[in-house]
DNA sequence: AAATGAAATGATATGTTGTAACGTGGTACC
DNA sequence: GGTACCACGTTACAACATATCATTTCATTT
């Protein structure tokens, strides 16, 4: 990937499963089976999953009902320890591939077929926050999206 | 504004809604009485508007209840004629303060007092779409955001 | 002026996303 | 065995957004 400047370790299934536990403890968080469950429903999908995809299939997956609510609770969770980023232009969320590695992110989300692409351009982002705080603001997250069309889509 | 590489006529009040009128009929859409009543509220805001905010007060205003679905059209009309932007972080809107005038926009959010600074940096965006387009993509809005605290509230 | 047709808005309902508040159950520690 | 903490459950509700169909408005044509 091009836009890639370093390395990246990219996990999969059971792999990144782990890795993310081993963030997560790391972190001082517990990695308790809800929070293992609604990881892997996460990582299984291809496009950014909403709190309430994620509550349905984890229910099904238990055979009991999850609230919305504990699924918010515990993305927020992965939100704050990098394991997963939330995509602002589409109210949903994404598993991160290499949690443990810090990135502002770029997302580009394909409006045809709804897939959204992780992309990492750090000299990007920081020029982003080189003019927020050229601006005299003190920036914490920046949130850069791009709506369009993917590659298969075209 | 040491970001605008060119220069802007910044409307306000009246000669805003003034320069937002000749916007709207020169792309050949209406100015209606509601269109006027809902743009100058949005206008009075000096931080992103949700639709149901502007509802209130058009009512108000109006003295008759003004349903959110007639605002999110009008807004949706304004946002595609660039009188108005989305700002995705916060599910509200802004009154642009150059219409007529095309940008990919940068907000700047302040978490603490809510208010929303709008800077250009075109050769940023530039390079957004650009990195986009690296990716095989089809950029078609890029949405950069940044959340965190203004000089006011630091 | 009446008829027509297109565009704008109204009314109602419902779908989707997100939080607040408080209760319950387990676990570690003393 | 209390008690303090943390995760999770339950319920209710707030906030954001769209779908559908009815009605009004207004310019155009006759």
């Amino acid at each position: 990937m091009a836009t890639h400047a370093h390395h990246h370790h990219e996990h999969h299934g059971h792999d990144l499963a782990d890795a993310a536990q081993k963030a997560l403890t790391a972190a001082g968080e517990q990695w308790t089976d809800m929070r293992a469950d609604i990881f892997s429903v996460l990582a299984t999908f291809d496009k950014p999953a909403s709190a309430y995809d994620i509550a349905d299939l984890v229910s099904q997956k238990r055979g009991k009902r999850v609230a919305p609510n504990s699924v918010y609770r515990i993305l927020d969770l992965f939100v704050a320890n990098n394991l997963a980023s939330r995509v602002e232009s589409a109210n949903a969320y994404l598993a991160n591939a290499h949690p443990g590695c810090l990135h502002d992110c770029i997302f580009l989300i394909c409006d045809s077929c709804g897939s959204a692409t992780h992309i990492d351009d750090d000299s990007l982002t920081r020029n982003v926050r080189k003019a927020a705080e050229a601006a005299g603001f003190n920036a914490v997250r920046p949130v850069v999206e791009v709506r369009g069309t993917c590659a298969d889509c075209d």
